[in-house]
DNA sequence: ATACATAGTATCAAAAAGTATACTAATGGA
DNA sequence: TCCATTAGTATACTTTTTGATACTATGTAT
């Protein structure tokens, strides 16, 4: 987590929300979940460049704070989906604005270079 | 700055903005920005618990991305203002979007407890 | 019989981030 | 005359975060 202390007075909420989203991948991840379930290895594959154990991390976090649903099957090999938890859908205009500045953000510093 | 290198593919445009913006105390520095201009040790008095050290360096990347205007006017004692840049304005629906979910997320979590 | 796949955990080391403290200049006020 | 104010910077230190690696179980495929 970036942080997790909210003791400043206006505009915190500002913090409070991007402490959820805000840890290292936690938006691609929600990104993703918001068009399926997916199981671990599968995200893993989407996001080549996270460690597993980051991954497993986020992950956690994102569950522990409600944003997201985490399924195991009891088979062997074990079988776990991450979906979107209603209250994480409730982040999605805010993600699919994130997704939306950052495409344009990218375009224009690439235009820069 | 949380991360700088998006090496990933799809959903890595949310990972582009939450670099601007995710950084420790950037969300409430630009949320206090776009109200007003502020000087440097009106925002310290905004924000108590952010060091010295840590509000120059989140003021000078928020500067170095293009998303903040800094002023230096020569005078003794220096004043130094802070206000939003057109590009650091476009960002501004984000901005009030995270203060709305994480004023309600407060609310949710006061209620838990 | 052996290897692979799944979804992790445990441990240690390394790197990054953040904190505390002291220091600067020139001016205005008590 | 002495102190406070401004907007920082420099240094050393501590804490947190992240990475790399090895390890687990068991069922299916080769």
């Amino acid at each position: 987590m970036t942080h997790d202390v909210y003791d400043c007075n206006a505009g915190c909420p500002v913090e409070a929300t991007l402490a959820l989203i805000g840890g290292k991948w936690k938006g691609v991840i929600l990104y993703h979940l918001l068009s399926d379930t997916i199981r671990f290895n599968e995200l893993r594959r989407l996001m080549p460049d996270v460690t597993q154990r980051m991954l497993t991390k986020q992950l956690r976090e994102l569950e522990a704070d409600g944003l997201i649903l985490r399924k195991v099957y009891p088979e062997v090999p074990p079988r776990v989906e991450y979906s979107m938890a209603d209250y994480g859908l409730t982040l999605a205009p805010i993600i699919t604005a994130l997704q939306k500045w950052g495409t344009e953000h990218l375009e224009r510093v690439a235009e820069e270079a």
